[in-house]
DNA sequence: CTGGATCCGATTTGATACTG
DNA sequence: CAGTATCAAATCGGATCCAG
C-alpha cells in the first residue's frame, strides 16, 4: 500500500484517510443525525447522549472544513446556527449504514445486548 | 441509539462497536495482510510499513482474542509462530474493502496524491 | 445560544532493554 | 525469532471559564 501526505499528517492507506475524515467517536452520529434534516447546534447536542461541547464543538469544525457539512449563521440575538448534510455528506452516509449493520451483525456473535 | 458495555467499555452505536473490533490504525492493515494467505509474525511486522513491534503484538494479541485470527505456535528454536485468518475474521474483509473504495474516491476529491 | 481558549488528567504509543 | 516490561512522549478528551 502506498503512503501519502495530507495536510502534514501521514497515512499508510486509504482505509486509515477515510478514517480520518469520518473517523473517531462523534463524526459518523453527527452525520447520521444530519442525515436528513438540518438542525441547530443545541438541538445536535441534545441529540447526541454524551457528547460534550468541546468534542462537538471541534467535530463541526472539522466536518465542515472538509466539506461534509454547511455550516448557516443566522445575524440574531441570540445567535442561532444551523448544520446540514452537504452532498459529500451525504455519500458518507452509504458508509456509515454499511459499517453500522457489519457492527450489528458482531453484536449480536459477540451476544452484547442492547435495546431495539 | 442504545448504549451498551462490552468489556467494561461504554459504547454508544453499532459503528463504534465494530471500530472497537477491527478499528485503529493496524488492525485492518493486519486482517488485509492475512486475508489469503498464513503469515509469520516477523513477515507481518516486514510487510506493514511503520508497525512497531509493541504495536504488532498487542493488535495481534486483541484480534486473536476477539477470534479474528488464529495463532499457531511450533515448538522449535528458534521460535516459529504463524498467524492465519479465520472465519470472522474472513467476513471482516468485505468492509474493509467497501471503506477502502470509499477511501480511495475521497482522496480523489480531495486530491491527495499517491502511487499506485 | 453558540463558540473559543485553557488547564489538566487519562489514554495511547514509541523507544528501549531484557528474556527463552 | 517472538514476546514482555518499563518509561517517557504525545495525543485526546473533559471540565471550566470567558465572550459576543
Amino acid at each position: 500500500m502506498p503512503e501519502f501526505l495530507y495536510n502534514k499528517k501521514l497515512y499508510y492507506n486509504p482505509v486509515e484517510f477515510a478514517m480520518g475524515r469520518i473517523g473517531g467517536t462523534w463524526k459518523m452520529p453527527i452525520l447520521w443525525r444530519l442525515k436528513d434534516k438540518t438542525l441547530r447546534y443545541g438541538e445536535l447536542k441534545k441529540d447526541i447522549p454524551h457528547i460534550t461541547h468541546k468534542m462537538l464543538t471541534s467535530q463541526l469544525r472539522e466536518l465542515e472544513e472538509e466539506d461534509f457539512i454547511n455550516r448557516k449563521v443566522f445575524p440574531v440575538v441570540p445567535p442561532k446556527v444551523e448544520y446540514s448534510i452537504t452532498e459529500r455528506g451525504r455519500r458518507s452516509i452509504q458508509i456509515i449504514e454499511s459499517i453500522r449493520a457489519y457492527g450489528l451483525e458482531l453484536m449480536d456473535e459477540f451476544k452484547v445486548e442492547h435495546k431495539k
